[in-house]
DNA sequence: TTTTGAGTTGTTCGA
DNA sequence: GTCGAACAACTCAAA
């Protein structure tokens, strides 16, 4: 007789505390056997050193160790579609249950509609919960029922429904409800075709420091501790949602918490509106007349446009991965708007670049800056890449660290005149919306 | 249904 | 140097 089991299925919260889904398969009644899944469909588009990758396998390994010191298993490792582990999995198994937590993403949504399929022929439950978020897809919408497109009263109806007391359950985990002294399957990177990456994603920061001077700081990229760095252990779940939001409050943090509802804001709107991680929001900023220059998309990636916050920005993504958040900003707008290139190709170079990567800001946020999204910054509104180091790097620190070459003979004259790009991005709009 | 107030993150110009 | 208005109207949310 195959052994009767649950399946926990790992995704994007790879942790081993405060997880709903796991508290919920721990509860079942049969033993749990946790399973992660390298997706070929996923790993195919990355390259081999990809930072992310290594993140997640580092985090994958620590907690079989875990694993196997409480339990004597581990976690089950494997690199393949999903549809056919699980079809392996129930040669082997009596599968009871498999529960997992919702992933919203368009493409998961499809995966785990197919899996639902698979193993629902064979009667066994798919049971999904929220965890990665405090309030999901239609929980915080206007009392027409319909979702919000606007941040400030998305806000608002979510600090309303809020209820500590509900919404901020610690789910602690009973070990003993795990499989016991199973040997189950590890796989290394280079089997997967990776290897270590040599940038490593950082520790987040939500000290009483952080967030006392959050507000006054944030805004400073040179400050290299005035951000919580938090982008990647949100993103694959390495802390707890409802962890953050406790701290937020216990702090007193009014901007941090209102940032962690940016998160949620963009992810509904991506769950509601997901033709916008191709389409601007805003119909009519799909007829803009984009120059598209090549070369200037290098000179942009490579952080070689002569306009020195600019290239700092960029010059820190490609080395570290990260990008402070206010020169974030800045650089979308130049590509969009100072280059008039398509934001969808600054959207795809974020993407591969930023260990914090997620698609709903992402897509959010350079729909943002092109000016096609919601809650858009309107179209004349062009950041001044001079006036910003004025105003946001005055010592130039930040600049001083990414572009070592600035007084060289060496560094680029600027790629375009700022009045010239604004006039003629003003124009180039004009005529799209109009 | 109509009305009203408001909208993350900026820049430029002229007084 | 500092300040307020203009930028361009539009759409959203809620009363």
């Amino acid at each position: 007789m195959p052994a009767k089991i649950t399946i926990f299925w790992f995704r994007r919260d790879l942790r081993l505390e405060d997880n709903v889904g796991l508290y919920q398969a721990l509860s079942s009644g049969f033993p749990v056997l946790p399973l992660f899944i390298f997706d070929p469909e996923i790993l195919d588009k990355l390259p081999e050193d990809d930072a992310r990758v290594s993140f997640i396998y580092q985090q994958l390994q620590s907690m079989r160790e875990q694993l196997q010191e409480k339990t004597g298993s581990s976690l089950a490792l494997y690199h393949a579609r999903p549809k056919d582990i699980f079809a392996k999995l129930l040669e082997t198994y009596a599968i009871q249950h498999v529960f997992t937590n919702h992933d919203y993403e368009p493409y998961a949504k499809e995966r785990d509609a197919d899996i639902s399929k698979v193993l629902a022929k064979q009667n066994i439950g798919f049971k999904t919960f929220k965890d990665q978020v405090i309030f999901e897809k239609d929980e915080v919408v206007k009392d027409d029922g319909k979702p919000y497109v606007v941040y400030t009263p998305f806000k608002n109806k979510w600090k309303e429904r809020f209820n500590p007391a509900t919404d901020l359950v610690d789910y602690q985990l009973d070990f003993s409800g795990f499989l016991k002294d199973a040997a189950l399957p590890n796989i290394t990177l280079g089997e997967m075709g990776f290897q270590e990456a040599s940038i490593q994603v950082p520790e987040y920061i939500v000290t009483k420091d952080l967030i006392e001077n959050y507000e006054a700081t944030r805004n400073f990229p040179a400050k290299r501790n005035g951000t919580s760095r938090l982008g990647p252990h949100l993103r694959f779940g390495t802390v707890s949602i409802r962890q953050m939001v406790k701290k937020a409050i216990q702090e007193e943090n009014e901007v941090f918490w209102n940032e962690l509802i940016w998160r949620e804001f963009f992810m509904q709107i991506l769950w509601h509106f997901p033709h916008t991680v191709n389409h601007a929001f805003k119909p009519k900023y799909d007829r803009i007349q984009w120059r598209n220059n090549p070369d200037e998309f290098e000179k942009w990636k490579k952080g070689e446009t002569g306009y020195a916050l600019v290239d700092a920005g960029m010059r820190e993504l490609n080395q570290t991965g990260f990008m402070h958040n206010r020169v974030r900003m800045l650089v979308a707008s130049f590509l969009c708007k100072h280059l008039l290139i398509d934001w969808r190709w600054g959207e795809a170079y974020f993407a591969e670049k930023l260990l914090d990567f997620e698609l709903a800001s992402n897509v959010g946020n350079w729909q943002w800056a092109a000016g096609s999204g919601v809650d858009a910054a309107p179209y004349f509104r062009i950041f001044n890449p001079m006036t910003q180091i004025d105003k946001f790097d005055k010592q130039k620190a930040y600049i001083n660290t990414w572009v070592p070459d600035l007084q060289e003979l060496t560094y680029p004259p600027k790629m375009v005149d700022h009045k010239m790009a604004r006039e003629r991005c003003l124009l180039t709009y004009k005529e799209a919306v109009s």
